[in-house]
DNA sequence: AGTGTAATTTTACAAAAGTTAAATTATACT
DNA sequence: AGTATAATTTAACTTTTGTAAAATTACACT
């Protein structure tokens, strides 16, 4: 059986293979044989696209830069629904992102490698947005929007990262849409007794 | 020149650097060699203690949890000062420990492996005590506590382990001893508004 | 001093993972 | 049809890492 042979696509799930196994194990755990599998290729052939682990790497992080979701790059500058604006997108592919920061962060840590720069805009762009809000007097004086920011930042994306501690303590899964509603809820309830309009 | 024997502080020097080692690597990263390395023998002689990785591993949950500091296995009861208390002591060593539950999250999730329990009960007897407190009336009637025990935990671990990210919001090194005063101060003021009294 | 035992080193190996090079096969173009 | 080029497969190699076994050395005890 001849196989039909296409350039494109076999690149197209190289790179999505790639992604998915570098979001989910970070790039030490991550096996070019794992990635090969997943997008139905031998191994060897991602040596004919990518000069090698780290380029590969590298690639799904441009890419994800370009053609991924407008969630990965920028922050959304919306007062009340934080909450829900973050759970409302694509929850899942939007999780397996999440939990690549971490990897990042981790991985970054053990080895002294200063991590990619790309989100850092997105950040500080979120901290602005929250000086505005303290200057029009929506947040109250004794707290700084910086670390608010930060603060924001921890609430929404811990539980997906610690999926297993939020079970614990909640009895329920993060990938429960339930789970999902009551912590939006907390979230919106939480702001409530902060930000004064 | 002849080595003086010494098994005892011997054992003991691998238990510490394979503490350290898989702290900051988590369980793949780690190497062997490094923890022989730094704990100044050769790599075959770990084998004499321990049969092979996943034992000295577990040699090394079984030792926190026994002479480990009391804050790796319990949680604080203080109601005003979580932020404080958390900060308070042996900072450094509680850093590595937190990441290494960043670590046992990723890495558990990665290849389906259960992680270890001995956390849970520490983190439930957490989720009652502000049940308590919601009783008392101290908690506003809208904020679950089950959430708020998971909130307050997001909040007083994520800066510890993105600490690049907490150094794009805030400007300063979450090891900095002026970021751990503001962030605490910060999470006081929060509670602040959150809990009457 | 002599001997058994435990600690440590030396030597060696096996499996896993990344990478390279050569051989094949399909496809587009003439 | 013939050929160049790119896609894919096959075969082979290197490095890294974990592990096992044998050889040595120090120490305690008689």
């Amino acid at each position: 059986m001849g196989k039909i042979r296409n350039a494109e696509r076999t690149q197209k799930n190289i790179l999505e293979a790639a992604r998915n196994e570098f979001f989910n194990k970070g790039f030490k755990g991550a096996r070019i044989e794992s990635i090969a599998e997943n997008a139905g290729v031998k191994k060897q052939l991602i040596y004919h696209y990518y000069k090698g682990k780290k380029e590969l790497y590298e690639a799904v992080l441009a890419n994800l830069a370009t053609s991924g979701p407008e969630w990965a790059t920028r922050v959304p500058d919306n007062p009340q629904h934080i909450a829900e604006h973050r759970y409302n997108v694509n929850s899942k592919e939007r999780a397996d992102f999440i939990k690549f920061t971490a990897w990042q962060a981790l991985e970054s840590q053990a080895d002294q490698t200063s991590w990619n720069k790309s989100g850092e805009l997105a950040l500080q762009s979120y901290v602005a947005y929250w000086k505005e809000q303290k200057d029009k007097g929506v947040l109250p004086p004794d707290l700084e929007p910086e670390l608010l920011a930060l603060a924001i930042t921890a609430l929404t994306t811990y539980p997906i990262i610690f999926s297993d501690i939020a079970k614990i303590f909640t009895g329920s899964d993060e990938s429960d849409p339930e789970f999902q509603r009551r912590w939006s809820e907390f979230l919106t309830n939480l702001s409530g007794h902060i930000i004064k309009n």
